[in-house]
DNA sequence: AATGAATGAGTGTTCATTCAT
DNA sequence: TATGAATGAACACTCATTCAT
């Protein structure tokens, strides 16, 4: 009936319907965040929209269609971020690093977002689940590319890229899932550059080493 | 009145208090690791348990009860594996590997209580959850205390090792979080060399790597 | 946060408010004067009250929420019945007797709320049941004030007022209480008249026989 | 199958059931006046009483049954003490006045026992909310025939004598169950004396008159 | 005679969802 | 479109009662 990745609504105009599950999914993710899918009422959601319970129903089926649209729009955010974030850059070293600073610097805007994205995806029913774990698998791959790319330029030596790139991932994810450890500790910024040096740095060949200390010196200009 | 981290119990004799808060806990596990927290029913866990709803209230004072000490029981099996893992071991860089090693095979034995812990922390009392934190950091500090002897030794570059310990507690929590993409790629003992090559080699000094290559050899021939 | 006289309700249209809780706690008083408030179910009320138990919490906090209403509004009537009663009145014996009267008969329209006011005030919280003592004072006052003007006239003989007033009190509640015994044996007007017989006519002085007498001539003539 | 006065007992020795069941109802009595009847557990009780729940099964047949003996032993109470007061005293009146301070005294002393009886007769099966009411109608008739052989003697004047005593058990009640409002307003002497002047001297004849002045006389005296 | 662990029916309460307006 | 009053299934939790020891 319905595919995974979309939600029906009972309103014609699109761009009212655009608008209002905006509303609704913005209201929605700061509650998601701070209580929990379970603990969020509908009812909640309605006040904090300024709207009532019923219109939910009409841009929504239920209220896992909400938690769906809400995690879907996080993970969409990562896909537009980190694209944006390495164009116009043409050298593999800076496309990797700038794709890493990036994830973590939208991850640390959608703090509580990201949290819920670990909390919470199991809510969710089967088929949307998996759906959600594509959208994450396809941010991994432009991170992927970014890596595969350097080792191909040589400047980064062979290595098991994907599990890399996993921690790549995993590196910028713990800055919202151990933040009561990390903040406090570090700044964001200092927190992307020690990760460079702890995930980039160590792997890189002779070659990747000039260059990345030309890329340091070009930053620090600018 | 109670304590965060201690749980009272209606029943005298301490050796049936145990025994059922064994047995209620190990049902809770699986089916909070299956559901999560709030689609598992107090009768669900009874009847998985295999005794009546009003037994569980015998031994917990209410539901966040039989989650807190379900998760307190994975964070103490972590405390508990890894120094009985690296007891005996008198390397620093052996204790290191170990440790890692380790770390991953409780995550793989626990692996859904793992993912637990990333989801349901949240739904637990306050102080509870700060309780269940200072475990995770005292687990950590475990493994720090690795990586310093190690470096301490001179067998692995001085490096800002609180963060590369989130790196391998991370990497490790990743083989339960990811499982869905990791298994079928990987056994967990590859998993494991690979986790060592990605982050513990490239940080190794010279003599780190000529100890690295003859613990290596023994270990082949053990 | 909430003062023990109000009840809050999620429901904004103060007309259905008041139509609903009037709706409710007449079931309410119904089932709690029969069978008392712990045997009586919100599940009953609802039921009684031909609506869903979930519209019993739109306009009630809680069951306790629900008594504490049903009590009120039985101190309330008290309140507004024996003013009216004496309005128009005149002379203080009148007065006096006209009170005593609307007291038995208010009694004798809600015979059992007036019983379940003494089973069950208990159970009410402590604030709360101390609102419903100071309606039950502001009753006694009224009577007080009737007594304590017909003594200022003369036709009272001085005594000890306030508890000659909760012997009229006693005795108007005795209608309910031991109705099991002295209905059958009374009507509701001839126990009217035997308590103006017990206790106001022997307090009386010269000049109150002398008034009294008129009075009841009067009364026979209407 | 039970006769409504009598309660069955699991165990044989005659002596025994007596000294349990009579420890039982003194900490029910204790905690029913205290919390009300629903709000006490078996457990409660047992606790109480220092016993285990399994034994009080063993004295009385169900909950029931604990709160219809306690009260039961209220009712006797009175039964019991009134004659004692009485006995010895020749004079018609002053055994109406002893038996009158009499029920006051009892009640000061079973106080919360006494509104019990308000509260949770209606909690009792229905034959044997029956049988405590016959047992109150028991202790009213002792107080008629009091009052009735001092209007027979000429003391008292003729009047609706079972309403006047019905005044007197209220009166003697209202100093359990307005405790709240008379307490610190009056001794329990002065309520008593009060209450003589109230109930009883406005309806003595010239005879009467006399006979209660050498009545004070001579307790003055003593 | 005495214990107290075990039971499970029954309670108050919540909240996703519907639908008349 | 939009509202929010109304529904009722479902849940956490309690406690009178039983019974193996």
């Amino acid at each position: 009936m319905s595919s995974p990745g979309s939600v029906e609504s009972a309103v014609a105009d699109p761009k009212l319907v655009e608008e209002r599950r905006e509303q609704i999914v913005k209201a929605a993710t700061k509650l998601f965040s701070e209580q929990g899918y379970y603990l969020t009422t509908i009812q909640d959601i309605a006040r904090e929209a300024g709207i009532s319970v019923g219109l939910i129903y009409q841009y929504f089926k239920d209220k896992d269609d909400v938690l769906f649209l809400t995690l879907k729009l996080v993970l969409e955010t990562y896909e537009k971020v980190i694209p944006a974030a390495i164009e116009g850059a043409e050298h593999p070293l800076e496309r990797l690093c700038l794709a890493i600073g990036a994830y973590c610097r939208v991850v640390d805007r959608l703090r509580d977002a990201t949290v819920l994205t670990y909390r919470s995806t199991k809510s969710l029913r089967a088929d949307r689940r998996t759906f959600i774990k594509e959208g994450e698998t396809r941010t991994n791959r432009m991170l992927e590319g970014c890596l595969r790319a350097a080792i191909a330029a040589g400047h980064v030596r062979p290595i098991n890229d994907s599990l890399l790139v996993y921690q790549y991932v995993l590196y910028s994810h713990a800055w919202a899932l151990k933040q009561w450890a990390l903040r406090g500790r570090y700044s964001l910024e200092d927190y992307v550059e020690e990760g460079i040096k702890l995930l980039v740095e160590p792997f890189l060949t002779e070659k990747g080493r000039a260059a990345m200390a030309r890329l340091k010196r070009k930053r620090r200009v600018a």
